[in-house]
DNA sequence: TTGACGAATGTAACCGCTTACATTACCCCT
DNA sequence: AGGGGTAATGTAAGCGGTTACATTCGTCAA
């Protein structure tokens, strides 16, 4: 029953008609319920459950120059990556008053841009933005969004305002050590999409090589297509074309991880002993693969609630932690595929 | 630019004194473009422009009782095959007029019942909603929802307004005639989560066994469980303890089809010729794998395609095509993983 | 010439809610 | 008893658009 008489949506006034009050009292009573007497609140509440009154959130936009959207701009969709991302988020905003409004920028900077602008409109209560490599228009946008802006996925010396992620550098810096310590002595690199974070995730890679005086020779293999399984086989097979000294790859992703192996399998090499195989995110099936992949766990989940997390606290915050910045890290998960012992 | 001197958006106003015309004119300039004349329309648009104005839509949502957001209901997230319809829904909506308000009922209808409730005070331009097992009380809210309804990821008899999708019922019994046909006797079915879409693939399954004289065994074995690759695994193993003349597997959806495939090589039992492999949906990665696993392709990111542009031809159109729907069938993949021969 | 008419634009009410400010009713003090 | 507070509620002005209706103006037929 959310509709009266004439089939119109209950509105406020027909709330406060109900109970004999104005719908000042009414907004009070939703809005401010610490001014209102405990008699009309309670008398307020029972009009509004069996009239079933919702609020119209446009009107209430309209009128308090402030919605209560939380919105979110991510890469992509299909990417299982911001997937359980949007999942955190979603599972912080539920029972909060707050709703998400999803965005996607398809890893364009320019089209980020205008969904930032978008739904600035919207003068929403806070901001989820992935990364730190906006445009500057972009950038000039979020520095007076008039809400909370947390950058997520990364980690990194110059927030916006708030920022929840990790650091690729340092992941695949670790990942890349790993192999090393496993007792590989070639170990490849194989890339896909290549944006921001990936680059940084290549930066470590190389870097760890160098600082173990190792040479990347022609190992690194990347493409700026979009990843999947299979171009995870392509891939592998090309690298062992033009490197075929190759005994360990560290693969951008778990996708294009599961995809080198089958391509292993499909050339019967042994893994973890002819070729070692280190993946990206620890995705659910890696644990569950034959053999089971070694991957760098990724909190990303977390990385959606913690956004969330700040961003309610920053609207309820007294002291608005600007600048704040939460590193969650990551976890190297050693399995089979990189179990070479010594 | 798209604030002014006192750092507040640019609103229609500013336009209007930009051009010299009135609000009003501006208003149709941009709903009515027809009524206006040229002379003023291409001014409007110069104003438009050079101001940065956007609309504030929740202005616009409160004058015109219609908001032009589409609201999308979907079970899961994380579920790649939910991440694929929405790809669909968004790449649709881009360049039109609409935005996506997304919400997810987690598989219960209540929830569904009162996201429905929540997203219709918007007054949305259209609902896509999954499947057609609402509650009562979610089919009597959209019985007069007043905006075009999609029901995706289904095909029915009788749909509320729109829908489009494919048989589960049918593809399972092309499946399971699939593995018949390629000479397995003993097929047995693993399932996952056990929603109604997934019970009627069950059905399927048994029909056509019932059909062909096959006794199905102990061989149905389900769970509620959310279904995952590790799941895959153990229900595998778990079906072989209690069934062990099973020669086929018909998996409920391409991960249980994968951790399957993963713990039939743990066991070193050959696939296809011990044990045939069918999975559900034909996500990348199942043609990648190795073994190729053979599944069901559906047409998940054409069905989300397809239900915005059913709901966007519905609000164009004069006439109403209600009652439409769109079957987008379904494709038996072949692949080696039941590929036996005789 | 004049009046009817249609096209283009303006006027103003309204959408449903929020909120600054005004009002009322007590309560407590002096 | 009268005055100043304070807490609770009402009044009304928006928020930024849309749209029914009014107005203006040029065109054209009688």
């Amino acid at each position: 029953m959310n509709k009266n008489k004439e089939n119109k949506p209950v509105t406020m006034r027909d709330v406060a008609q109900e109970v004999g009050v104005s719908v000042a009292t009414v907004s009070r009573a939703l809005r401010n319920p610490e001014v209102v007497s405990e008699a009309l609140k309670s008398k307020i509440a029972a009009a509004i459950e069996s009239l079933g009154y919702l609020p119209d959130p446009a009107a209430r936009a309209l009128a308090s120059t402030r919605s209560d959207v939380i919105a979110v701009i991510l890469p992509s969709i299909s990417n299982n990556v911001f997937a359980a991302v949007m999942d955190g988020i979603y599972s912080a905003v539920e029972g909060t008053r707050y709703s998400v409004q999803l965005g996607y920028s398809r890893y364009a900077p320019l089209s980020e841009e205008n969904l930032i602008r978008l739904f600035l409109r919207q003068r929403p209560a806070g901001m989820i933005v992935t990364g730190i490599d906006q445009t500057d228009a972009a950038q000039a946008l979020l520095a007076d969004a008039g809400c909370p802006v947390v950058q997520v996925m990364e980690t990194g010396p110059a927030p916006h305002d708030l920022m929840i992620g990790f650091s690729h550098y340092d992941a695949a810096r670790a990942a890349t050590a790993h192999l090393i310590e496993q007792g590989y002595r070639n170990p490849g690199f194989l890339g896909a999409r290549m944006d921001p974070r990936t680059q940084r995730r290549l930066h470590g890679f190389r870097d760890e090589l160098r600082a173990r005086g190792i040479d990347e020779g022609r190992r690194v293999h990347t493409t700026t297509r979009p990843s999947s399984v299979t171009l995870g086989g392509h891939l592998l097979a090309e690298l062992l074309g033009v490197a075929p000294e190759t005994d360990a790859i560290f693969c951008i992703n778990d996708d294009i991880a599961l995809g080198a192996m089958f391509e292993a399998q499909r050339r019967n090499l042994r893994i973890p002993d002819e070729l070692g195989i280190c993946g990206f995110n620890d995705m659910e099936m890696m644990g569950a693969a034959e053999p089971p992949i070694t991957s760098v766990r990724t909190f990303r989940r977390e990385m959606g609630e913690g956004a969330v997390q700040l961003i309610l606290d920053a609207l309820a915050g007294d002291v608005p932690e600007a600048g704040k910045v939460v590193d969650l890290g990551f976890q190297i998960m050693p399995r089979r595929s990189t179990m070479r012992g010594r």
